[in-house]
DNA sequence: CCCTAATTGATATATTGTATCTATCCCTTG
DNA sequence: CAAGGGATAGATACAATATATCAATTAGGG
């Protein structure tokens, strides 16, 4: 995302790899590179064409799409499942435990907004969630409404 | 979903059609039969593979996706966007307006639970996403985990 | 330097979903 | 009751997203 310095994270990344001995490649520098400078959420066939906009280089889709599984591993990234796309993580380069990611994402334009919810919030859902057996509640969360733009364009309600 | 009765539901969902100005064809019978009788959430073409399913019926994918759109307007079911599956909402054949309906789904085996959070907590989430310019916000909750099964068979964390 | 594991390349295919045009059904109106 | 017309369904093509698999290559560690 572009509030955060690419060189900050580039390195993070690169020393996070180091520890967990796995190489940061060229192709790997070049998906992440993407998604730091991208402001909005990208497809992985959106990222592989990024990558090869305006160059030799020739990236496979299949690559990006094996790259963002390690990096989700990694918490470099966060897959947004309504939207079938991706974003850097903005706490790459934090030491400390990363706070919760909730996601805000219109149903209309696809328009993503991250968002902080209190943490009483956070809290009820998980409660709610173990009490129907569910343990490991993402701290990631995707919320579909939709945005002031849209609202104002067309009146409609939300459908589902 | 099973617990409620096939009946009701059925003529419910007609006297809603009816209303709306629409018609509740075979075609659409077939397929909100098969998602009142499931018990788990169905993508469009398993719904298809079961409307065909020991009968001459043959009933196309294509089809299956625009009895879907219909029914998420009329609010006869939800789309969860995480799985790409489809469920019969609960609340069909209530007249009041329906509860808030969340749903848990396990990031491993996709497994599905409703759940009813609690009001201050859906409220904080509106707030917060108003906050973001969000408006409008879908009563529909989506939260990624993982299910008590899945957690204790591998004891992996839940990545994204 | 060579062996091995990690990484990438390349190809095929599965899954999910949209677009478009034609044919058919069924309600309305005359 | 017959015709007109809009709603519904059929049929086909194709786009977008994602996984599987196996071979080739690269890069570190002994």
């Amino acid at each position: 995302m572009s509030m955060v310095d690419y060189e900050t994270v580039m390195s993070a990344a690169e020393q996070k790899c180091i520890q967990g001995g796995i190489r940061f490649t060229k192709r790997r520098k070049q998906v992440l590179s993407v998604l730091i400078e991208a402001d909005v959420a990208l497809s992985a066939y959106e990222i592989a064409e990024r990558c090869n906009a305006g160059s030799d280089s020739n990236m496979p889709a299949m690559s990006v799409y094996r790259i963002l599984d390690l990096f989700q591993e990694q918490n470099f990234i966060h897959k947004l499942e309504i939207a079938n796309k991706y974003v850097c993580c903005a706490h790459i380069s934090c030491s400390h435990e990363h706070d919760k990611s909730q996601f805000l994402i219109c149903g209309s334009c696809r328009h993503v907004e991250e968002i902080n919810l209190c943490e009483d919030a956070v809290k009820a859902l998980q409660t709610a969630a173990s009490a129907a057996g569910f343990s490991a509640i993402s701290p990631q969360l995707e919320i579909k409404g939709r945005c002031a733009q849209c609202e104002q364009s067309e009146g409609k309600a939300v459908t589902s």
